[in-house]
DNA sequence: TTATATTTGTGTTTTAGAACATAGTTCTAT
DNA sequence: ATAGAACTATGTTCTAAAACACAAATATAA
């Protein structure tokens, strides 16, 4: 998609960064300067709400962009990024990445895709989290986490360890109704839970219970 | 931002729609083919959830464009669109607009604009709608009606009639909660409402409660 | 016009899920 | 190793909002 000399351009000006686990990445309000790039680890962007109660918006895996939008929007971040484990991240200027894609058509339309894409999962999402009750906001995001970050060795357990807290503010719910219900699901026999590990029994299930709300 | 030869091209490809109140103007599953600019009257943008319970999404005036986001993302609408009234629609061939687009890095961060405005708004959105109660929903959603299509010329009445039911799906809520929700705002002397008519009688107030949840 | 459907308004009942309380458990740091 | 913090678990209470039921008002059509 680049020339030689484009590509040049970007190593030189591109930085990495190391983050913690938990660290935060940029902060609600902030102005945003680089695009980034998630090579390893597991982020969440997330969104502090009526009360500064958080939400989990939206969880980033390698090799996703993010942090793009709102400097595209020329708004400050409206939302948060922090690092769910430790992670590694390319850093871009977005002034650079704004100058290559006003003359690399194939460009724009990769950052045109994404946010398309990207607006189309937040209209669906308005519509799971206002309408679906728990049991169903829960399947579906079990369900989103086995897509976005697949299965261990086993074929059944979650390649991610959330908090019921996590998991509770990417399903739009208390953190004891997550507990709750999880441990309802385990009792259906539709997952087992070892601490922090969810192994998905009954997918189709979960499918189900996820698709009537 | 165009030359004039791509302004004829335009020119000779553009087609006018015209829309009667409550017609629908594209369906959910459809394939996505036309640029639309809306020039004259307004659209909601609805989804249809749990149980076919349908939700507004979005609504456009003039003049915004819509219908380009799904056609961008390679998919079929996910969401439906119809007229609130009489309505002038410009339509223009999704592959003209995007061979355009690869050659003009201006046209291309516009779109690039509007979609992560359009972005923010949603993430925004799911906050708003889910944990805010039905007051501070509602407030919110007559203020945006009044941001979005303005006042008549008492300065007070907001210029859009919506039947309570869209005003609900709008909020996310019932219609009866709508309903009753917007009397009791009468009886606060927040708002005054003569049939479809909403007077803001005191918008400080309506900010408030929006605010507040 | 009259009839029929749709929309609006209000009271009542029911329920999902939040809020709260408390205890057990597992991290984490010194 | 142990103290303290953070997380997990579960039972109980409370409440916002949905569901339901029924009038009244309004719009639409014959």
């Amino acid at each position: 998609m680049l020339t030689d000399v484009e590509r040049d351009q970007l190593r030189s000006n591109a930085r990495m960064g190391h983050f913690k686990k938990n660290e935060l990445i940029y902060l609600e309000d902030e102005c945003p300067k680089d695009l980034m790039i998630l090579f390893k680890g597991k982020v969440k962007i997330f969104k502090s709400g009526v009360g500064g109660r958080s939400q989990i918006i939206r969880i980033v895996r390698p090799v996703q962009y993010f942090g793009y939008r709102a400097y595209f929007a020329r708004e400050p971040y409206v939302t948060a990024a922090s690092a769910f484990e430790a992670c590694t991240v390319c850093m871009i200027p977005m002034e650079l990445i704004e100058q290559f894609l006003r003359n690399n058509g194939d460009m724009a339309l990769f950052f045109i895709q994404m946010l398309s894409v990207d607006l189309g999962i937040a209209d669906q999402r308005v519509v799971n989290l206002t309408q679906k009750h728990v049991r169903g906001r829960l399947a579906e995001s079990l369900l989103f986490l086995k897509e976005s970050y697949g299965l261990e060795e086993d074929g059944a357990t979650i390649s991610i360890y959330l908090a019921r807290e996590d998991l509770a503010s990417l399903s739009n719910m208390t953190t004891s109704n997550a507990i709750r219900t999880l441990s309802n699901f385990v009792n259906e026999r539709i997952i087992t839970i070892d601490g922090r590990k969810i192994k998905i029994i009954d997918e189709e299930r979960l499918h189900k219970i996820s698709r009537i709300g």
